[in-house]
Parts: structure tokens; sequence; C-alpha cells
DNA sequence: CGCTATTGAATGAACGTTCAACAAATTTGT
DNA sequence: ACAAATTTGTTGAACGTTCATTCAATAGCG
């Protein structure tokens, strides 16, 4: 490296190594797995010397537990904006939630098969298994409400939690196949996958053909 | 441990003790996850010596291989019977398949555990990529079959392939959250969800409180 | 010059694998 | 029938490698 780019990275502030870090340990975790993940691996990936990481993150566990805040903040940020940027009715709002986490920007090869590595590890860190109960309450509970909603709107029978529930399982499912067969199972076979169920669950919310319906409120509470 | 126990242990044929090694390794695999699980650990959960399953499996890599084979050959080999087993008609076929993947033999803490820490190494293990993949496709196209003959008994409008691997994304899901949050997700719960979701997804096999119905050849056409 | 970031070699612990020694079981020879 | 020889199973110490962590030395920055 020249003397003048040298300088250069020099310069860049703590954070932006420290996301440089992350970076390359997602890329190691999607390459090699967990088990073989290295703190050399990761200086490597990045173009830094090896002592590099724990100076940043002082260990290696640390990195680890900041890579997988790095991706659920990522994950919940991206979907809460979607939801947030939809229109208000229940088609849009359901929508906003499938379709953000199945999102371009989310769901990358790489991000999916980070996120499974340190997700099966979570059964033994505490630190890694509190992350993964945040993501999954927040996301299920909203889910919760607009099958609820979606409920009094097309007089449903099925039971709002226990819906959402199986939606919910039904896209980590989906990220699962995804991450073990990848290259035939990409995101837009998952996503019509997963709009082909919601209009077998919500029939009166989607036409036939599935296109989407936005139901007006006649008799109904939104809420 | 005496001399005639120990006599006795010795006489144990191969393959026991080979079986006695792979249960040992779930247990560790469950207990401290992939990446610490030592050959250490697996003898001393069996009671045995160090050197040991360099003698039986050769390699640790070796063992690994042996103990996904094992949980996969137990899991088809269980719903294959179950389905066997279960009535001809389209319900009873349906609910033999996704009990059978909530099966008490099947679906108990330890297996689902060291099943996914095996699976999320199968991304970087061609052997265990193999043996994910012929899980994965049996299950898959029995389920669309299934499906398909529901579509013509109940005239649903939905795509059986498109069906059965939603209903199929859903369960490896379930799966996934009992492994995380077993201890408040459990068997029955998950089965709750599969049995209320089928009775969403297939309206005209069950009653309205979601009991089972058997059709007959009558309602074939329609739509 | 003090301060911060970075380097790469040194350290020590952990681990998979090997292997010589031993013990039990089985076969062979008489 | 029984001892010797051979095979099979088991042990635990030794070996070499890999890896996370430490740290003294160094280089850029204000």
């Amino acid at each position: 490296m020249t003397q003048a780019t040298e300088a250069a990275r020099r310069r860049e502030p703590k954070a932006l190594r420290r996301e440089q870090l992350i970076n390359a340990t997602i890329d190691s975790l999607a390459k090699r797995g967990y088990a073989a993940t290295t703190l050399a691996d990761v200086a490597d990936g990045a173009g830094l010397s090896r002592g590099i990481v724990n100076f940043h993150f002082a260990s290696k566990d640390n990195l680890l537990t900041e890579t997988i805040k790095f991706l659920q903040d990522e994950y919940t940020a991206n979907w809460q904006a979607m939801l947030s940027r939809a229109a208000p009715d229940t088609v849009s709002q359901l929508l906003a939630m499938v379709t953000a986490d199945l999102d371009k920007k989310i769901c990358t090869p790489r991000k999916i098969a980070a996120w499974f590595a340190l997700l099966t590890e979570a059964k033994t860190r505490p630190s890694y298994h509190q992350l993964a109960w945040e993501r999954d309450e927040k996301y299920r509970t909203t889910l919760a409400s607009i099958c609820r909603t979606a409920k009094q709107e097309g007089g449903y029978r099925f039971d709002p939690q226990s819906t959402a529930d199986a939606i919910y399982a039904m896209q980590e499912g989906l990220w699962l196949r995804m991450m073990l067969f990848g290259r035939s199972y990409r995101r837009e076979t998952a996503l019509s996958v997963v709009l082909d169920i919601l209009s077998t669950i919500f029939p009166k919310h989607f036409a036939a053909d599935g296109t989407p319906l936005k139901i007006h409120e006649e008799d109904h509470q939104r809420r």
C-alpha cells in the first residue's frame, strides 16, 4: 500500500474500522462457517494485521456479539422502516412485513449464512440468545396484531397469534432453505411462496390471481 | 468399574459402541454447540477414554458425518413409517406427515439442537449438504403430492408445490423456534400452530373447530 | 512530543491424532 | 481340553498444529 492511501486509511474513524471488521467477520462466517472462522481470517479479509481485532473489540467473543447485534439491528430497522412507509391498509402492512424479511438489502446469501451460523450457537451463549429473542418478539407481536385486524376485516376463523406464528416460522424456514440451497432457492422463489400462502390464508384480501386487494371497512373498525 | 461389568462392556458389538459414541456426540452438540464439541467431551460423555473415537470413526470429521447420517435416517424412517401406517384419506396422510415431524421420538430438544448445529455447518461441508438435500427432497415431494390431491378434493385455488413448500418451511421454522426458545416453545405449542394453519389452508378438510374431516369422492369438481 | 492506531512476533492453552502398551476375546496347535 | 498365539478393543501419554491473546516496538497525527 502506498503511503498516501495508508495515511488516508489511518484517518478513518474508529466506527468505520469496526464496521469494516464486522463485515469481514460476516464474510468469513458465510464462507467458512462458525467453527472455522478465526481472527486471522477476519484480519486478512479486512486487509489488516493479526492483532487488530483485539484492539478494536477486545476479544473474539465480543466481535461475534457485535456482529450478531449489527445484523439484528439492521434487520429490525429495515422492517420497521418499511412498515412505517407502507400504506395503512392491512394488506399493505402485511406485505410490507413479509417483503421486508426478504428484502434485497437484508436477505443476501452472506448475511443469511452469517445469521444462522451465529444463531445456532445462541443456544449456548446468553448474549446471542437475548438478541435473538428481541428480534423475535418485536416482529412476532407486530405480525400478530396485523393478523388480528385482518381477521376482523375478512371475518376469518383463524386464531391470529397462531397464524402469525405460522407465517413467521415459514419465513424463517425459507431463510433456512435459502441458506442451504441458495443456488436453487432464491429470494424470488421464497417471495412467491410467501405471497401464495398469504392469498390462501387471507382469501378476502387477495384476488383469485393473488393480486392484493385493499379492503375498505364499512362495518369494521381499525386496529 | 468392576471386572465383570468391564468384561461385559467389552463384549458389546462394534455397532453398539458406535451408537453409544454417536449419542454422546448428540449430547455434546446440544449442550455445547458445534464449535465447542471436542473429542474429549464425546469420550467423557460416553465414559470412555480419549483415543476411542479415532479407533471407531477414524476422525472427528467422520464421527460428525455419521452423526448427521444417523439423525437423518431416523427422521426419514419415522415419517415414512407413520405415513404408511396412516389411513389412506388425504387428511390422515397430511396429519401423519406433520405429526411425524413433531413426533416425540424425533423432536427432542437434544436432537433438534444437534441437527441445527450440524446443518449450519453443512453450507461448507459437501457431505452434510448432500444428506440435508436428500432429507429435504423426499419429504417435500411427498407433501406436494398430498397437497395436489387435497386441491382436487377441496377445489382449492392454491399452487400445490408452493403450498407444500410453505408448510414444510413453516415446520422447519418451528423447529428453529423450539431450538432457540425451547423453554417457552414446545412440541405441543408447535403442533397446535401447525394444526391451526392446516385447517385455514384446507378449510374443506377440517370442521370449523379444527376437527379433521374425511372427504369423500362426491365433492371432486367445483371452481 | 504526547497520543492513538497498528503491527507482527511471542506465549501458552486447547485440540485432533498417533501410537506403544496392555487387556480381553478368539483362534490355533497339540 | 488347554495353553500358546493372534486378533480385537481400549487406554492415556506424547506430539505437532492451530489459534486467541498479549505486548513491545513502531508509525502517523495534531
